[in-house]
DNA sequence: TGTACATCAGTGAACGCGCGTTCACTGATGTAC
DNA sequence: TGTACATCAGTGAACGCGCGTTCACTGATGTAC
């Protein structure tokens, strides 16, 4: 119930600017009730995080397994929709990336989930026909993608439609990119 | 000597754990007289950027310039070595870009000189051959290599030579998918 | 050159706020006999 | 079934802190006559 509530705040506002009080408004309890099932306010957040993390990579992974002749530019594009649609783990995933100030603990966690997404890509490339260099065509391909996200998620002046519309036409640009320069 | 104060600051520190006081204290004077020639926080920020992407840009588009026959890998490689000797644009940059909660006047400058990097890659791109949808392959390859360098900057457990390399390699990787799928 | 006043950069201390977290406590539920 | 006690989820209020910013003030410098 907690990290549901902590999930459903990231979806509407950025990191920094929600707080445990928040939180424990969101959920219905008193800000002191959530030191009982988390150590500090790092721990609820990778809780959430890999909470919101499983259901995604499962999801993805299926629609990666169940379309076995899928190209590179619909991964590209599901990738993005789906951080699109899921504001809250994007809001994370971005907080982890690039915040200086976590514990270590947090740090080993995010990047455990961090390696099984992708590997995702990986599974996506050796499909694809890939056989040099896997890893590190993911780790291009998937910074890319965040790139693309993190740069024009927030561009100002333009409706969320306008932007999710811009930002599935550089995915598939990318994508295209990389399918013909491998 | 504030602005260069709050530079050098960024180049440790990251935004969020930069104060005022940690400015005021860098540059010798109280905190209040910040205030006699910045309006508030924001301000300061927004002067120090553009301080700071005035250099940057005048350096990158000499470079540009300079070398005609230059390949899209080299304007990438040092793209991103630009970014990692000057951490404080970096820092500052990436802030710019994931914040949720700045005014929209410093927003709106932050845009113009993200214009300008991406007229730089714009000149790249045509100098390359490239005719059709020269801003959009811009968009993608700018974007690309902010998140190559925001995914793997902070990467934990390996040195900074170490990681300078890994996001030199993917760079190149990613300059040369691009050359070759264009 | 001297004097009276205005201007202005700069300051220490404080304001008000919101934050993460802790404390001492309550009251419901579970357990033992 | 009743009673005494232990356990435990949950709480309101407070702690301590650091933040951005403002205030009332100082003292040096510039200007006018």
């Amino acid at each position: 119930m907690i990290i549901e509530s902590a999930i459903s705040l990231f979806a509407k506002k950025s990191f920094d600017t929600v707080s445990m009080r928040d939180i424990a408004r969101a959920a219905g309890i008193s800000p002191a009730s959530i030191y009982r099932y988390f150590n500090d306010k790092d721990d609820l957040f990778v809780e959430a995080f890999s909470y919101k993390a499983e259901e995604i990579i499962e999801n993805l992974e299926k629609i990666i397994d169940e379309n076995t002749g899928l190209p590179l530019e619909d991964i590209a594009v599901n990738f993005v929709n789906y951080l699109f649609e899921h504001e809250s783990f994007f809001q994370m995933m971005t907080h982890f990336i690039t915040s200086g100030t976590i514990k270590e603990s947090s740090l080993a966690r995010f990047n455990e989930i961090e390696r099984s997404l992708l590997d995702l890509f990986d599974k996506s490339f050796k499909k694809m026909g890939a056989t040099q260099n896997v890893r590190l065509l993911s780790h291009a391909f998937f910074a890319s993608l965040n790139g693309i996200m993190i740069t024009f998620v927030r561009y100002p002046g333009r409706s969320k439609e306008e932007v999710k519309k811009h930002i599935n036409r550089l995915a598939t640009l990318l994508a295209d990119v990389f399918k013909r320069g491998i």
